[in-house]
DNA sequence: GTCTATATATAGATAGAC
DNA sequence: GTCTATCTATATATAGAC
């Protein structure tokens, strides 16, 4: 068996919780797409709702994971913050299943406050930690930190919105300079 | 009758909706808030989506008259583009559940194509004029359209969400004047 | 771990009296 | 227009065999 029944339920999961919804995703049809039965869902999962906390904790691991890569080698601020920026809209893009979850993940505000926080730890402690470092060279503008972070989130979700239904555009370098420049000049003064 | 029992119904959806999720709330919870019987409401409405639609366009009609009032004897782009992005900040502010609905229309991809193009033609053709004008003239970038459209809408319901969260800060003038700096320069040059 | 069969509640929606 | 009563399908979840 290549992948598990339970890798086949989150994988299922995710497809129709991104195209239909998840509160309009019933279990039984995540179960029927991924060829198991129902005992088997409730075998691994106590409930449809630990099944969505543990898809989202998988999917923003990975983006994390992915945002980072090669970025530590770079020498100055901008680079670093284009570098982690190209990571995240690769993914984005390569992943558009996953974030649509992730914005309605955000939009609906499923998650208990526990695993917010957990999540908060795992990716988003990065980038405070680039906007923090960048005021303090006078590089990035003196703005509330909060709103600076609330904003490169909403510029991630609809910028790769835009290539996702532009997907000819992900390699155009006009484009995705375009992206870039929108990011970073409304962090700058 | 103060209010209709139709406006009852949209009221207490619209709490409803925004507090619970679209699909997660059910007409029968629906019809117990508003203090309404269940054929009252499959009377006024022949479904759940339509109440929905119906809801939506009316919210969304009442974000374009909010945004584009005063507007129209200002001088400069700039100054426009101001006045515009605070009466819809004031707006958000002012209607925190009204925001939310529209968020999760708009990550949940709910409405029919027809639906969406009443939408743009109501409150988007009057930011794609303001971009268009402002690269005529020289202000704006000359990034891809679209791409600028769609980033505005983010940065709006992301600034929006933080002025929310942080109502104190809704009337704070540097926060405020930080906002628009951020929409601003992530347009132009 | 995986399955089938089933329990129980609730969903959206309709019929027809008033 | 508004109500009560009700229909049918489907929701999440459980029990217990294999």
């Amino acid at each position: 068996m290549a992948t598990s029944k339970k890798q086949q339920i989150l994988d299922s999961a995710l497809a129709l919780f991104s195209q239909n919804g998840i509160h309009a995703t019933s279990t039984s049809s995540i179960v029927k797409a991924a060829g198991v039965a129902t005992g088997t869902l409730f075998h691994h999962f106590p409930n449809k709702e630990a099944l969505i906390t543990e898809l989202y904790l998988s999917v923003k691991k990975d983006l994390a994971q992915q945002a980072v890569q090669t970025t530590e080698q770079v020498p100055t601020l901008k680079a670093k913050a284009e570098c982690f920026w190209n990571n995240a809209l690769d993914w984005a893009i390569n992943n558009p299943q996953k974030l649509q979850f992730c914005q309605q993940i955000s939009t609906l505000q499923i998650l208990s406050h526990q695993n917010r926080l957990q999540v908060f730890r795992q990716e988003l402690s990065f980038l405070i930690d680039l906007i923090e470092t960048g005021q303090q060279q006078g590089v990035l503008a003196l703005y509330p930190i909060e709103l600076m972070a609330e904003n490169c989130e909403g510029l991630f979700f609809s910028t790769s919105r835009y290539f996702i239904e532009n997907e000819k555009m992900s390699n155009n370098q006009q484009h995705r300079d375009a992206a870039f420049n929108m990011f970073w000049h409304a962090l700058t003064k």
